[in-house]
DNA sequence: TCCCGTTAGTTTGCTCCTAAATAAAGGTGT
DNA sequence: ACACCTTTATTTAGGAGCAAACTAACGGGA
C-alpha cells in the first residue's frame, strides 16, 4: 500500500525544461508551461535560474498568435548525448544519439550472451562505446528481451538469451562509471514513442512489436507501466488456445507459439512452403511472390494477432495501438487477416480503435533503449529511480563546468 | 501527452488523515506518516490543526516497539457515512455505512431500467435513502454494470440496462443535492478490497467477478486504473475462441459468451443437465448432488475462466487476484478446472501467483459503491474529481458545525 | 486613432510539504 | 546504574510551485 504523494523529487522541473529544449527544440515559455503542465509562473522562475546559469538562451520572437508574440528559449549548444544498446541472442546493436534524439552513430557488435563472462564483454563493448562518445555522456540504456526488476537495479531474466537473475545492471554501472538504465527491449521502444513518436499526442497507448517473440509495452497517462514486477505486457505468452503447440515457457498455446518466428517457419514448413532449411524470411518471399500457402499463414497469423490484442484493448483500454517491430516488413501480409479479427472481436463502443503500423529498422532497438536516459528528465514517476536522479544531475552540471 | 505534476491538491493531506482514521481505526501519527507516505513534520502539523478543530483527539498509548511508545488517534466519534447502491436489471440494492465501512441498513427495491423515467425513479430511491440517514452524510456511490466515462461526470453505457450516454450522475445530483460519484461495479468492489479487503496488503492487484458477466477491476499502486475511457477491465469481453457463440456484444467467442450465467445454463440445456426452464441455480444443485456432467460443465468454465485470467495477468503483472461475485457459491465446482488452468498458463515465474476467493452476499455491490465516497480521502489521482472535493469539504465541515 | 481583446511573461505573497535537528520516552546489554 | 539504541513526536528553516494580479506587446475593429 503506498498512498503516492508527489514524493521527495529533488529539483524535476529545470531538468524537465532542460530535457523538453533538448528534445523538441527553441519552445516559448506559455508552451513550456503548457506542455509540461506546470504554472508560468514557475516556468519564469526556473528558466530564470537556468539562463543565468548559461544553459539556456533567448532567442528569436516567435510570430504572434494574436497577442504578445513569443519569445523562443533554446539550448546552449552542447555536446550532450547518451548511449543505447539492444542486447540480442548473437549480437549488441549499439547507436550514439544527441539530445534530440538524432542518431551521431551505430555499430553492431557480436556477441554471445552464453559465454561465463558474457556481462563483462558486455561492458567492454559499451565501454569502448562510451570512450568514443564526444562531449558529456548522460548515460547508458540498455534494452533486454526479458524481464528486468527495475530501471535502477537492472537484475535480469531473460530465457531467450540463457540469463537468470543476471546482474546486468550493477555490472556494467561498474564497468562504465556512468548512470546505467536497464529495461525490457519492448519497454523501451514504449519510451521512445512517447519522446519521438505516435505517443507525442496520445497518453495512454499500447507498443506492441512483432517478430522472434510478441512483445507489447503499455504507457499510463504518459508513464510507462511496469507491473508489480516489471514483468506487464508479456502478451507473447497469452494463451490463445487450451491445447496449442507448446511454447518455450512450457506452456501450451501460448500467442508466441502460435505466431512468433519459429512458430510460422514450423507451419511454413508442415506446409511445404519452406525447405528444411527455410527462413522467416524465405516464408516472405513466397508471400511476396503470391504463394496462395504462405499468404494463408500470414493471415491466419493476422487472425490470431488481431483477437489476442482484442482482448489486450479490452484489458487495459488505451486509446491506439502501435504496432512495429522487426517482422513489420511483412506486414501487409498479416493485415487482412488482422483487421477483421481485431475489430471484429471488439465490443462496439471500441471498435473503431486506431491503430498504426511504424516503420522499422535494426537500431530502432537501440535507439529506444537510448531514449530511456533522455526521457528519464520527464520521469515524474521515479521509475528511473536513483540512476535517473544521476542522469538529472549530469544534465545540470554538465555545462556550469564549461560556463 | 501531460507530465502529470501533482497538480492543484486542496487540502488533500488533512482529509486523507480523517478517512484513514475513520477506516483503520486509532493509528499513531508515525503509522499515518508512513501509511500515507508523507513526513512526520507534515502529520504533526494537521493532527495538531484537527485537534484544535475538535476532530481528532488523542487516546491511550500503544505498547513500544522497541522506541518511545505511540500515542494512538482516533476520531471523535459523529454520525458521518455514506450511501451505496448497485444498480441491476430487475432492483437496486442500497446499503447506508458508517466511516469505518460497517454496514447500517441495506434495502432492496424493484427497479425497472426500461422504463422511460428510469433515472428519475432511480432519484425517488435514493432520495428516500439520503432522507433516512441520520447524522452527517458525506455522499452516494453508485455501482452500474456498464461504463462510466468519469466517476465525477457519470455518464453511462450500460447495454445489460439497455442505458446509453445515461446522464445518471447529473440527474442523481440535481436530485440528491449531496455528493454522488458513479461507477463501473466492479470497480467498486476493487475499491471496497482496497479500504477493507486484500487490497490493504497490496497496492497492484486484480478484482475478478464471476455472475451474470465477467468482470475485471484493476488497482494499480493503490489507485483504481480506469483506462483511456473508463472502460478498462473488461475482460468478459476477451477473446477466446476465433469462432465462439454469439456474445451480448455482438462478437463471437467472449469469454463471457463461454463461461457467463447464460452460457453455463444454456450448455446445461443442451446437454440434458437442466430442463428448459431450468436456471443457474438448477445446475449447482445439480452438481452439488454429483451430477458428473453438470460438473464437467463447470470444470470446462474453470478451465476457460483460468486461461483467460493467465492473459490478463500475463499484460497486467498484479501481485495478486482476487475472484469474487454472486457466483462465487459454487467456485467449489469452478476451481478443479481453474487452478489446473491458470498455472498451467502461466510463465514460470509467475506460477506461484497467489489467489483467494473471497466470500459473497448481494450488498458487497452497494458496500463497494459506497466505499467509492469513503475512499475519495485517499484519492490522490483525482479520479474523484469535483465530487471528491465535495465529500472531502463536507467531511471536513461536517463537525465544524457541531463543535 | 484609440480602445479592447488576446496572448506572453513577471511579480508577489502565499500554501503545502519536506529535511534536519532536537526532544521525549521507552527498551537493552554490561 | 549507566550508556546506548530505537522509535516517536516536535520544532525550525526553507524549498517548490501556485494563484492572482500585474505589466508587456501585439492585432483589429469602430
Amino acid at each position: 500500500m503506498s498512498n503516492d504523494r508527489p514524493a521527495a523529487r529533488g529539483d524535476l522541473v529545470p531538468s524537465a525544461v532542460l530535457g523538453l529544449l533538448g528534445t523538441r527544440g527553441p519552445t516559448s515559455r506559455a508552451d513550456i508551461a503548457r506542455t509540461l503542465d506546470i504554472s508560468p509562473a514557475t516556468v519564469t522562475q526556473v528558466t530564470k535560474l537556468l539562463i543565468s546559469r548559461g544553459l539556456v538562451t533567448e532567442l528569436d520572437h516567435a510570430p504572434s498568435q494574436g497577442g504578445r508574440p513569443a519569445r523562443l528559449l533554446g539550448l546552449v549548444e552542447r555536446q550532450v548525448g547518451a548511449i543505447g544498446a539492444k542486447v540480442t541472442a548473437n549480437h549488441v546493436a549499439i547507436v550514439d544519439v544527441g539530445l534530440d534524439g538524432t542518431v551521431r552513430s551505430s555499430t553492431s557488435h557480436p556477441f554471445n550472451p552464453d559465454a561465463p563472462d558474457a556481462l563483462d564483454a558486455l561492458g567492454h563493448i559499451l565501454g569502448s562505446a562510451v570512450d568514443d562518445h564526444a562531449g558529456t555522456l548522460l548515460g547508458v540504456g540498455v534494452g533486454i528481451p526479458g524481464s528486468v526488476d527495475s530501471q535502477a537495479s537492472g537484475v535480469v531474466d531473460a530465457p531467450t538469451l540463457g540469463w537468470t537473475d543476471a546482474q546486468v545492471g550493477p555490472v556494467l554501472r561498474r564497468a562504465l562509471g556512468v548512470p546505467v538504465l536497464v529495461e525490457n527491449d519492448v519497454n523501451t521502444l514504449a519510451v521512445a514513442d512517447r519522446l519521438y513518436g505516435e505517443g507525442r499526442d496520445h497518453s495512454t497507448y499500447l507498443v506492441v512489436t512483432i517478430g522472434r517473440g510478441i512483445g507489447c509495452g503499455i504507457v499510463v497517462d504518459g508513464a510507462l507501466y511496469r507491473g508489480a514486477a516489471g514483468g506487464a505486457g508479456e502478451i507473447g505468452h497469452v494463451p490463445l488456445t487450451l491445447d496449442g503447440p507448446l511454447c518455450g515457457c512450457g506452456s501450451r498455446g501460448c500467442l508466441e507459439a502460435h505466431i512468433g518466428e519459429d512458430a510460422l517457419v514450423r507451419t511454413a514448413l508442415e506446409r511445404g512452403v519452406i525447405g528444411p532449411r527455410g527462413t522467416v524470411a524465405g516464408l516472405r518471399q513466397a508471400a511476396e511472390a503470391g504463394d496462395p500457402a504462405a499468404r494463408e499463414i500470414y493471415r491466419e497469423a493476422g487472425e490470431r494477432l488481431g483477437s489476442a490484442l482484442a482482448g489486450v484493448v479490452h484489458t487495459i483500454d488505451p486509446e491506439i495501438v502501435i504496432i512495429l517491430g522487426e517482422g513489420i516488413d511483412a506486414w501487409q501480409h498479416w493485415e487482412p487477416g488482422f483487421e477483421a479479427s481485431f475489430r471484429g472481436h471488439l465490443v462496439p463502443s471500441r471498435r473503431g480503435l486506431p491503430f498504426v503500423i511504424e516503420a522499422w529498422d535494426e537500431f530502432n532497438w537501440a535507439l529506444g533503449a537510448a531514449s530511456l536516459v533522455l526521457a528519464s528528465p520527464f520521469d515524474s514517476t521515479g521509475a528511473t529511480g536513483d540512476q535517473g536522479e544521476l542522469v538529472r544531475a549530469r544534465l545540470h552540471t554538465s555545462v556550469e563546468a564549461t560556463s
